[in-house]
DNA sequence: GATGAATGAGAGTTCATTCAT
DNA sequence: TATGAATGAACTCTCATTCAT
């Protein structure tokens, strides 16, 4: 009877998870994730402490939340950058630069994001976003790669070090948007997948770019 | 009279802050920065709580020491493997190259040490191994690249998104070691010396962009 | 919209803070300050000991308050048997009789006050309630003294020790009161103006009371 | 056959001894009660903590004998200056002065030594140093009014108000002492045994009550 | 005699979570 | 829905004391 949206939550009840979210992920960013309790994100909502855990099972649930979100939010972004990509090398300097891109239009949200992944545990101490969360991204890259070398437009290298080498590069980029503001992301970008496309392009036919 | 290591403490003295060391370095590892409690390390090392503190002004000291007896290891390893290296192509691959064994060669330290150096805060909220933990390494590679740039043997890119990606790619290394003890570090270190080789030399007798 | 008093605190969280102040002034008066923890303050008071800890800063603010609130009442009420004093004998008389009597009527909560007083440091090791504190009672004395002096009721003697003199008095009463319950406090009253006032005034004109 | 003093220990247990308890006056004069350790005590007389629980049976101990040395040395120098005393106004007036000038002489050693009285307790949060401590020498005084009193020399007054108030006010003067120390003693004495003869003498010629 | 090392008990404080209102 | 109040578990750290050397 009353509105609700497609999550099956009221309207008033989505606006105060994201108050919630959206503190939390300023109250990560600015004492990280042992700083970061429930009556700091409460405070920095404005909203009473016992409210949380009205509108989210636990903290790890909120904490979770923080990157799901963020994950749905990219997954979107990227997918539709990537659409119109056509072959192999620009399919990866697409991604990679959409990652990038990404990354800059949000540093804050991703370095809390990242606070969580890197901390969030269960209760036997195991990473709740352990490798299983950034596999699969790892193995899309690698797919991506395979697909280049079964081509021929990529050299001949082991895929696996390459596609973590490549994550890591992306992932080190926020950082260094989130401290030095001035910083070009487009240039940024440009730098990254140049980089990969000589490291991964076949070299023999030298006309290219 | 009394016998001391070079440190100024006696040998037991030595030995005891060693098996604390050593136990924060597991706890680290298998709970995570916040599962780390002062008594989870001392129950890891068989010995008292209250004797952490004797040893140790406080647990920040202790997890410092994790650090920074690591780096203090890692330099002495990657200075003495570079001292023959000969020209800046060499030399930058020389060190991804010690950097990755070195990193093979203590992965869980390592995993630890990012822990603390992530997670550790002082007073004010500020992280203690902050940017100006890893800028020293970054930097240094920044003055290889330049030097290479000068010399000739590199092409010609901006410098500081190609040392933050190395970095990066090397400091992704150990989560793989940690996990999967099958991997060849010498084959993970060749591939990505060829990595950022190719991305960085100077292409022969072409017009690079 | 919710019942307040005039300290802007409910009524239900200003009598639990009268609960903890009260059991704080048992504990003080039974163990002393060093014996005096939270645990048992919270014991004491029949309320879990992290509740303390809701209703007070810290441990340091609860001591405080036993030492506020009885100079807050202290005060108003000395102040008004003061009001219709006549001439500075009997000014000193009535202080001197209104202070005894206030002892006497709370010697346990002045025992802990005193505790408090003698014994809280802040972070630099300095007396929280130094001789600042008990300063203003001396040189109030010391006024009251002066205008004798001037109005010529009182003899010439050094303000300073006498006033100090006084207030040791006064002082001493309470511990008197509060391990002999039987002693007359009225007549110890008597003593004491009695004694001060003879040490102070003029001795040529002979027909006092 | 090793050289012993009256007390049944060595020259050099002796020695140790003082060292600690002039240590300890010295922190429980700058830090308080709660703020004297055995470590920081320890620190003081720059020996190791360990070796204190070999000089004495525990922390307790020494401050007991901070205490009993201290009044050890009160006692003789007092009796000595009132051996010459004539009559009870003259005794009462050099108790008060001899008093007022061993505290004048020791005021660091007379506030560690109240830190103690006022603190240290039993298993059984009783106070070691009571009512019982203090009641010798109010007794004692007692009785020099009393006796004036038979002699006629005093008035007629309750003898235990006067007593506990004289007791009172010498007691505060240490602390003046401590903390003015250009305060001339000998004058401070004469104001206190001027303000307690005009309270105890008979009065000249007349019918006080 | 004297020391460094170790320990158990307990201190103050924080925190996620619950619950009556 | 939302809140103030309360709680138990856990945390870091201090302390008096002991003991092998």
């Amino acid at each position: 009877m009353r509105s609700e949206t497609t999550t099956g939550r009221t309207f008033i009840e989505e606006a105060r998870r994201r108050q919630f979210i959206d503190s939390a992920i300023e109250t990560l960013d600015r004492l990280g994730f042992s700083g970061t309790s429930a009556a700091e994100v409460a405070r920095g909502a404005s909203i009473a402490k016992s409210a949380l855990f009205y509108h989210f099972k636990n903290k790890d649930e909120l904490l979770r939340a923080v990157v799901s979100d963020l994950y749905a939010l990219a997954a979107q972004e990227i997918v539709k950058d990537m659409a119109t990509a056509d072959g192999p090398r620009q399919m990866l300097i697409r991604y990679i630069r959409s990652c990038v891109l990404f990354a800059s239009a949000h540093p804050r949200w991703i370095g809390a994001a990242m606070e969580v992944i890197q901390n969030l545990r269960d209760a036997d101490g195991a990473l709740v976003f352990g490798a299983a969360t950034n596999q699969p991204n790892i193995d899309a890259i690698e797919q991506m790669l395979r697909e280049g070398q079964r081509s021929g437009d990529f050299r001949d290298f082991a895929t696996r070090p390459m596609a973590v080498s490549i994550r890591a590069a992306i992932d080190a980029a926020p950082a260094y948007f989130a401290h030095e503001p001035d910083l070009d992301p487009g240039a940024y970008a440009d730098e990254l997948t140049a980089l990969f496309d000589l490291a991964t392009r076949r070299t023999e036919a030298k006309e290219d770019t």
